[in-house]
DNA sequence: TTGCATACCTCTTGGAAAGAGGTATAAGAT
DNA sequence: ATCTTATACCTCTTTCCAAGAGGTATGCAA
């Protein structure tokens, strides 16, 4: 039986910096899990199987476009967001945000509600 | 082979908000269910089958204490967290609020940091 | 006495991240 | 010359957590 099965509501944070950066300037793979590593501050640290998965889904849902491009004879393939890309970016986003608040207010108790 | 397998860097949400919300009083899983989704405006639910994991998880682990209380008929089982307990919820408190923020900086660009 | 809310529990499934492993080329070191 | 390291791609398997389905029992109200 087919199951509409609701998504993990913690997942998509590899999605979500990869079409973060992606937004910035067009960048291949192994350029991304090293840009993911710096820009965190090493906070964060997504490994090339999590990154090129999440590249050749992205793609396959027609969230990125891709092209093959040679650089001093190293054949590297640039990944941009589409339009589509752009408008899953916005949906991930929002729904981060508000998982991040709601979680934020939770730790920060019921006291900081009542000051309000 | 044993292996030290690092944990989910996203994981422990609800092991975070469990200990964070028996800290304000002793609560059985029932209650914890309900509790959860109204003290977060219904942005956050966890299904009892989560609930009641994650108590015998941490109870097994010494971060919760439980105690068998009958009111009105019913019985329930109540937890508290121990010293173990705090310390857990202190850890995971600080490593998914770093976490959070290193994701809000990364969404909201570079350009932030120039301002710096 | 049927049904609903309360209250507990466990087992299975799903899906995503982690990690290991594999190919190939270029550049630099020995 | 060749060996290693860095670059650059890829996929398969394992691990683990959250989700969900399903199951038991009691009290109360219709």
């Amino acid at each position: 039986m087919p199951r509409a099965s609701s998504p993990n509501f913690m997942a998509g944070v590899p999605e979500l910096i990869i079409l973060r950066l992606l937004q910035d300037r067009e960048m291949y793979g192994y350029e991304l899990v090293q840009a993911i590593r710096t820009e965190t501050g090493d906070a964060m640290s997504l490994g090339e199987g999590v990154v090129y998965t999440v590249l050749h889904t992205l793609e396959r849902e027609g969230a990125l476009r891709s092209r093959r491009k040679s650089v001093e004879g190293r054949s590297r393939i640039y990944y941009t967001p589409t339009a589509v890309g752009l408008k899953r970016y916005g949906a991930l986003a929002r729904s981060w945000t508000s998982l991040a608040d709601t979680i934020r207010a939770v730790i920060e108790g019921p006291r900081h509600a009542a000051i309000i």
